[in-house]
DNA sequence: TTAACACATATTGTTAACAATTTAAATGCA
DNA sequence: TGCATTTAAATTGTTAACAATATGTGTTAA
């Protein structure tokens, strides 16, 4: 694992996003950075061009780094996109999956029924989104991981823009009925869950009124954070 | 257009690369790019960075930066990704293409048929990525077409490796098919021929013996290049 | 009070110099 | 000649200083 400083950075970054901590717009100050990751400014000007190279941030000259703020056609492209992306995922589970994976599978179930329990919403969305990273691991293609990743961690920013107001944001038992399906080697119920479970979520999205904005990045990337 | 040094930096090597003038494996040396495109290693740096988030590059610590050489499995991958986004794609020109777009289509067409009459390999590896990026214009999804721009980069460091000895490179009538199944509006045989034009291209390469290597910089990035 | 202007501060952009590491060449030895 | 070691050159990594731009504050005038 390469632990270089921009790398780090990268992930963290990344980290925040995808459990919203850092929210859209958010100005990434290189000196802030450079600060808050102890070196220097160089690495912080990669590790933004790094950034904005997967989309989630933009980069204006002589303004800096903000983090992006996806539009709602852009959001629905990202949909689409992990709907493409997501069925192949799913058939290749399907295909692909051994016991071992099963298990994980069921393992993750659990843990989300627990994170529900503990009305945690950053964690909740965290836990949700590693459901769907764990699904493309098992499909055993680097290339549709590395995408979905990408595309999650994208939701995450529209969904703390837009809202979904209603709590249910990955909805419970989808992802077990989709776990079951794996199981049962019914690849076309398999595509079918995972289609209607993005539509869902999608569809959850309220356009129209964006969410306020947020705090210093010093809170933000307190000590503790993710792989400290 | 933003025309920043890393930016124009970025899209020369794209095109190299797209072009097959670029080769897995070759060395992007720091002084040699600041050198050729003259601005500083700074941007160098900033260039190579994003590329390598575009997976196109790997960089090596103090070592620097080579085209990367995708493995065989890697190789896999990107064909199935491809056909995963592609069908979408597809799916998407079907329903919404109109007359122009169909009008750019049928041009397309005709300007392959004169670069197949030149024998220009390049010219002709070129063409056929521009006629599966139009088909992802037309598409009109940001986010696939820029996943898909990536891909095909990556298939041509991919032939260009592995050979494709073969010099029927994206089959000459394959395309005409494709258009004409969009024309007709028939979702099902389009995305059949895409699919199985994807597959034609992935069967043809050559996987086990690879490819030599490549003379130096300044001849690949020859002055009065791509939209100089 | 509001608006426009000027100034001060902070942030980003650029460049150069130096350190650390790797690569290539040269030397010496069996 | 063949091979290991040493030396030199080239390349990447790091840092700091300075320039250019943008942002924020305070003042003045209508």
């Amino acid at each position: 694992m390469p632990e270089t400083p921009e790398s780090l950075i990268v992930e963290h970054v990344l980290d925040a996003i995808s459990d919203q901590r850092l929210r859209a717009g958010t100005k990434l100050g290189e000196q802030a950075l450079s600060d808050l990751f102890s070196c220097n400014r160089a690495h912080v000007r990669r590790a933004l061009a790094t950034l904005a190279a997967y989309q989630v941030v933009d980069l204006i000259p002589n303004r800096g780094a903000f983090v992006s703020t996806p539009s709602e056609e852009e959001a629905r492209d990202v949909f689409q996109a992990r709907r493409a992306i997501e069925a192949t995922i799913i058939r290749n589970v399907v295909r692909r999956a051994d016991s071992a994976d099963l298990a994980a599978l069921r393992a993750h179930l659990k843990e989300e029924d627990a994170v529900r329990k503990e009305n945690d919403r950053p964690k909740a969305i965290r836990a949700s989104r590693a459901f769907h990273m764990l699904l493309a691991r098992i499909a055993r293609n680097g290339v549709l991981e590395k995408y979905l990743s990408e595309l999650t961690m994208r939701t995450s920013l529209i969904i703390g823009l837009y809202g979904s107001s209603n709590a249910s944001l990955c909805a419970d038992d989808e992802h077990r009925k989709i776990v079951d399906s794996v199981a049962d080697r019914d690849e076309a119920l398999a595509q079918n869950m995972v289609d209607s479970h993005l539509r869902h979520i999608e569809a959850e999205i309220e356009f129209g009124q964006e969410r306020p904005r947020v705090g210093p990045l010093s809170v933000i990337f307190r000590p503790g954070g993710p792989q400290d």
